[in-house]
RNA sequence: GCUGGCGUGGUGGAAUGGUAGACACAACAGACUUAAAAUCUGUUGGCUUUCGAGCCGUGCGGGUUCAAGUCCCGCCGCCAGUACCA
């Protein structure tokens, strides 16, 4: 790269100014009871979410949501609040661990060289981060509560009278039995199917299948005994709390369908007297019932099938048995599906229904057996056609509904005692009736699983879980935390049986008693950082009640962080766990709001110059190291935030860049001119002297501006209304030194490094400037007195279309303005020979006037 | 398919229902310079023009309104998420 003669010497000031922010601690905020604390001031606390310290260093899209939260931070501590603004590292993780196999190294080494990295990146960008409070998944200190937390949820139950966790200690004291006491627990253990992958060695979430598969990683489904923890308990807590938080739409909306809630009702059928259960959430579609399916898996299916359908239910089994999840609803295309043979009862009208298996039907979701009503269900009117089955209308559509299979609401038919009925009270009727028989009852179904939380890696918290005579036991509080002892080799084992299974001494405790060998997943660490972060080297619990009670509340909302930004990727995941665990949490008295996060914001995703997804094999990734050496942080700050509106996608530009580097360096030439020599030295443009009327408009409806935008993190315009002023601040003969100190202070927390230099220089020549850094000051007011004008611009429409603009007295009344429109030369023109209808006035905007 | 979000100049994007295109990028022209870079100034939605200006224009079609990029109805296109959840 070609040399190019820096336009300001940020090379110079930049790492000046971070080694004095660093040294000086600017930006650490004690905690209540600690020295220098103000409790006189409101808090405010800003998330990011923490990076996972990749091998690949920073992406510019970090920094993205990153600047937006620092510009907020610094915003806010100028308007008098005390700000808490961490970050720290989501250390644990496959890809230090697929390291390790490689290299044999412990994941350890390579993560701290990543950590690093990733530290002095974000050091080089300026954040106003109390690196005090940094923090590390990893890091033992960390570990031990992470694991006791997980002892919190081990040792409550969901009580569902009141609908909330409790401690186990409560069933002991009723004397139930251990299986009951272990059924009932928050964490537990149990075999379901999982994603196994052999060459990774572990399990796999849903979610992260498909990654790993596109990375060339096998994944196959088998049966396994794991870690689960009861998320479905919170279901509807999940759902109905999602409503005083401050979240985008969407966001909301996602959490709201993934979790899922289906009203319905479960009725029962019999199948040669044998009692079989279906869950439907049209129960008033009974009548048009004709034919019934069970899923492949579903144990009744063996007994019900006759013996001449044996052969092709075994064999159409064994199809569905070979399938995962993801291949099953792929190849969902077409219907597919297996007479049994059998045939099943309706409660309602004692009719024979033929009993099929069928792969659309789950196992896992309701009871595994659906009554199929091809009239009014696509599915199942889709395999009825296809196999010849009975379509019997049960609902009357609305006039002009022509659909040949309706599921909307409507009027029963066809449907005995329910006949005439609208959708909902025939709904309400089936329901009160199968109660009453005995037959049935209103039930909820959520999509929700309970979450799989073992993994068989490494590189993660080991449970503080052992287990004697075939029981597991947690270890007491004070073993934690329980570390993963060094391993000869990271190689998976091939089965399924976990990497630390290889630690034998570690494992065997003597007398039969063993060690748990699973571990926990990345989620765990990442659960309940935000709650360290207000307490973060606190060697007694994860947090402080005064810290947490500080920090986490304090201004009546149910969430506690103030603000969060971060990637919409973890709409699902992350953000539902966490919100999971805060609630178990908050049950058991350890915090004291419902909600972790009260307001959240998702930064755009940032796309490559050419428009695509940013990726190595594209090369198309931009490096910030690069940005910064060659326009500096504050440019690359300030980039970001002014490519456009913080929420949405858009594609980088190195013109960008550079357009928004020329303007922080016409900043740098207000104040300092380059002289003979080629040195900076203070501009002679620069005057004590009372800024007069048009250079105080802009100034203040600069300050107005960017405090408005910035509390409705719309940056973007607040930069751009920082460079109206500075183009007009540019035109002087002679510069205000006070009006050029405060676009340096409402610059400031855009750009911090080079509002800092100029502000120093400043300082030390004219007396009227504060010498403090910009940082502690207070954020400028703006007079309302600066913002109107003698004269304003009245546009003057003639129907709806500008025909004049004319200047007019600020003061004139409704009545003059009318006056005065009415005298324009053009508006006359284009008024002549019309009627004047009406007139409009729209006080200091226009004024239309109607004619024909 | 369903659910969200979005369609504005050559580009990124501005516009409490009230002057569409702020601010910036790119492009073009000029000043400075031996030259280049940097910097500064000007022009830049389209069409027409007698150079005064006029007409058209925010994906498409309709509607509400004195006034619509903005609100309503119906389409089309793009992006993201999700996928047989009974």
């Amino acid at each position: 790269m070609a040399e190019r003669r820096k336009q300001f010497p940020f090379d110079e000031f930049e790492p000046k100014w971070q080694g004095h922010w660093e040294k000086n601690k600017t930006f650490s905020v004690p905690n209540p009871g600690e020295a220098g604390f103000d409790a006189s001031k409101p808090k405010y606390y800003v998330l990011d979410m923490f990076p996972y310290p990749s091998g690949a260093g920073l992406h510019v899209g970090h920094p993205e949501g990153y600047t937006a939260t620092d510009i907020i931070t610094r915003y806010k501590r100028m308007n008098g609040f005390n700000v808490l603004h961490p970050m720290g590292w989501d250390a644990f993780g496959l890809p230090a661990e697929q390291h390790a196999i490689k290299t044999g190294e412990h994941p350890r080494i390579n993560t701290e060289n990543n950590t690093n990295n990733f530290r002095r990146q974000l050091k080089s960008l300026g954040f106003a981060y109390d690196w005090e409070r940094e923090i590390n998944t990893t890091d033992p200190a960390y570990v031990k509560w992470t694991q006791w937390i997980f002892l919190q949820l081990y040792h409550s139950y969901f009580c569902e009278e009141e609908n909330k966790a409790k401690p186990i200690s409560e069933l002991e004291a009723k004397g139930l039995s251990r299986e009951e006491i272990d059924n009932r627990r928050l964490a537990y253990v149990a075999e379901t199917p999982v994603n196994w992958s052999p060459d990774l060695g572990t399990v796999l979430a849903n979610e992260e299948v498909e990654e790993w598969r596109a990375k060339g990683h096998t994944v196959e489904r088998r049966p396994l005994k794991q870690w689960m923890l009861r998320i479905t308990a919170y279901a509807q807590r999940l759902i109905d709390e999602l409503e005083g938080l401050d979240w985008p739409n969407g966001i909301k909306l996602l959490q709201t369908n993934w979790i899922g809630r289906s009203d319905g009702a479960e009725v029962d059928f019999t199948i040669d007297g044998e009692k079989v259960t279906v869950f439907t959430t049209r129960p008033d579609t009974l009548f048009g019932a004709t034919y019934m399916v069970l899923a492949p898996e579903h144990p009744l299916v063996e007994a019900i099938t006759t013996d001449e359908q044996k052969a092709a239910v075994a064999e159409y089994q064994k199809t569905c048995a070979g399938k995962s999840d993801l291949e099953r609803t792929e190849l969902a295309k077409e219907k597919s599906g297996v007479f049994t043979g059998g045939f099943a009862i309706n409660p309602v009208n004692n009719e024979k229904i033929p009993v099929w298996i069928a792969d659309y039907v789950m196992m896992s979701y309701g009871t595994g057996a659906i009554m199929a009503v091809p009239a009014h269900d696509e599915r199942d009117n889709e395999f009825a056609e296809k196999f010849g089955i009975d379509i019997i209308e049960a609902v009357k559509a609305p006039e002009g509904n022509e659909e040949k299979c309706f599921t909307g609401n409507g009027t029963a038919v066809n449907s005995g005692f329910l006949d005439g009925l609208p959708t909902p009270e025939a709904k309400e009727k089936i329901a009160a009736w199968l109660e009453e028989k005995g037959l049935g009852k209103k039930t909820i179904n959520y999509k929700l699983r309970d979450w799989l939380f073992s993994r068989q890696r490494y590189w993660g918290e080991p449970f503080p879980i052992v287990w004697r005579d075939g029981n597991h036991e947690a270890l007491p509080e004070s073993e934690l935390p329980l570390l993963a002892p060094e391993l000869e080799d990271y190689k998976p084992t091939g089965t399924p049986e976990p990497l630390l299974s290889k630690a034998t001494e570690w494992v065997d405790l003597g007398d039969g008693v063993k060690r748990e060998t699973n571990t926990m997943p990345q989620w765990g660490g990442s659960c309940w950082y935000y709650l360290r972060y207000c307490d973060a080297q606190n060697p007694d619990a994860p947090i402080s009640d005064e810290a947490e009670e500080y920090w986490m509340a304090k201004n009546g909302n149910p969430g506690g962080v103030d603000l969060y930004v971060g990637g919409t990727e973890h709409a699902v995941l992350h953000l539902l766990y966490a919100r999971f665990w805060h609630k178990v949490l908050f049950d058991l008295g350890h915090v004291s709001t419902p909600e972790p996060f009260q307001k959240l914001v998702n930064q755009g995703l940032i796309m490559g110059e050419d428009g695509q997804k940013m990726s190595k094999s594209r090369g198309n990734v931009v490096n910030p190291d690069d940005v910064v050496a060659l326009y500096g942080a504050d440019s690359l700050r300030l980039y970001e935030m002014f490519m456009g509106p913080l929420e949405q996608v858009k594609p980088w530009s190195m013109k960008g860049v550079e357009g928004v580097f020329r303007f922080l360096a016409r900043v740098w030439r207000l104040v300092m001119d380059s002289n003979q020599e080629g040195e900076w030295e203070l501009s002679s443009k620069l005057a004590e002297i009372d800024p007069g009327k048009s250079t105080n408009k802009v100034v203040h409806a600069t300050i107005k501006k960017v405090g408005d935008d910035i509390d409705a993190m719309s940056f973007n315009t607040a930069i751009s209304q920082m460079m109206v002023c500075t183009n007009e601040l540019t035109k002087l003969e002679q510069l205000p030194v006070s009006s050029l100190v405060t676009l340096l202070q409402v610059l400031n927390p855009f750009a911090p490094h080079l509002t800092e230099e100029l502000n120093a220089k400043l300082a030390a020549a004219f007396d009227s400037v504060s010498g403090d850094d910009l940082a502690g000051q207070t954020w400028p007011e703006f007079d309302e007195d600066c913002l109107v004008e003698d004269e304003i611009e009245i546009v003057l429409q003639v129907n709806g279309k500008v025909r004049d603009k004319i200047m007019i007295p600020n003061e004139a009344s409704k009545e003059e303005v009318e006056a005065l429109a009415m005298e324009s030369e053009k508006v006359k023109s284009f008024i002549d020979g019309l009627t004047v209808r009406k007139v409009i006035v729209v006080p200091g905007r226009l004024v239309n006037i109607v004619a024909n």
